[in-house]
DNA sequence: CGTCATTCAATTGCGCACAACTCAATTGTG
DNA sequence: CACAATTGAGTTGTGCGCAATTGAATGACG
């Protein structure tokens, strides 16, 4: 039926293949919302979002850390973690001091307020987990696979940008 | 190491699966950046951004459909839909007007120009692949996994929300 | 027939993601 | 040492995602 609307184009590999990609693009993207969805509603109990929540992870186990070092834990960069940071701040979880060392490198650190909060998330994996009915065996195979998707994803992104020029006219440096 | 930080506290189950959970997390969310990512690179050659490539993906399978709908397939609300396809629309892909049959209700379609992007679409799929190495098996396999934890956390979500009722009833999908 | 609840799209407000840019501090190179 | 290049954080602008609200059209019910 899905052809009959392309006249003239008989179903192709193309055609297949651009379904599949529809089931894997729709697949992954509302695994992800879905996975946020959940967090949210375990996570407002605690004031943060799931990305707060991220950060919060990384400094629990590091828990004086500078902006760029966060930054390359979660793979996001200042213009995402700055204002982040400033509503930490603002909750009174985390204190941003320029470093003496360094005077462009900001330092984050937990406060004492951010520490305690440790021990109220510790119930949210077991509840997410009770949530999903997934096991850690599961969970870790799972990871397993998002993290060689992530991998390959990563080495294409980087083989396509050096060369990126795209029909618009790239902006040439000097 | 770890729990020195925490005194008095012994590494307990708790605090693996904190850590367990640190992992989870950011595996789901770095694959679903890095997907959006190499989607980005390739689909900027068609104008389009990520969540507008779904969008007509879906209506090059079915190309007039009321925003609701269009909704179910994406898991997506008005609030998101709605400025995404005014863009769409004034990029000359898609036209909005109001069914006459129901005047609440708004039908989206292609336009000629809409219709004529899925050729250009069509080599978009191989390029993943290709990006990726990941082969038709593969991307089935983890599109399965994928489903079956979207399944599992909505599930977990109706259940959390119990009154205010998931308006995007589950999804009958292909 | 009129009232009331429901449905659908749109809007508002907030937060995240990312590109492009600014600006100061640091590093390097002649 | 001076000066250019690089680095690190922050800012701006655009777009997505979601909750909450608005407003109009529809449908149900007494």
């Amino acid at each position: 039926m899905t052809g009959a609307r392309y006249p003239g184009r008989m179903n192709t590999p193309d055609d297949d293949w651009l379904r599949l990609d529809q089931q894997i693009c729709f697949s992954l993207h509302a695994a992800s919302r879905a996975f946020n969805g959940v967090y949210r509603g375990i996570l407002k109990d605690l004031g943060l979002t799931y990305p707060q929540y991220l950060v919060m992870l990384v400094l629990w186990e590091h828990d004086e850390l500078p902006v760029k070092k966060l930054g390359e834990h979660l793979r996001l960069d200042s213009g995402t973690l700055s204002p982040l940071l400033k509503r930490l701040e603002a909750a009174g979880l985390v204190r941003r001091e320029r470093s003496a060392r360094d005077e462009r490198s900001v330092e984050v650190r937990l406060t004492e307020e951010g520490v305690a909060l440790r021990g109220r998330a510790l119930q949210v994996p077991r509840r997410i987990a009770s949530s999903t009915g997934f096991g850690p065996e599961e969970v870790r195979a799972l990871r397993a696979r998002l993290d060689e998707l992530t991998t390959a994803l990563d080495t294409a992104a980087a083989r396509a940008e050096p060369q990126g020029g795209p029909s618009t006219a790239a902006a040439e440096r000097p």
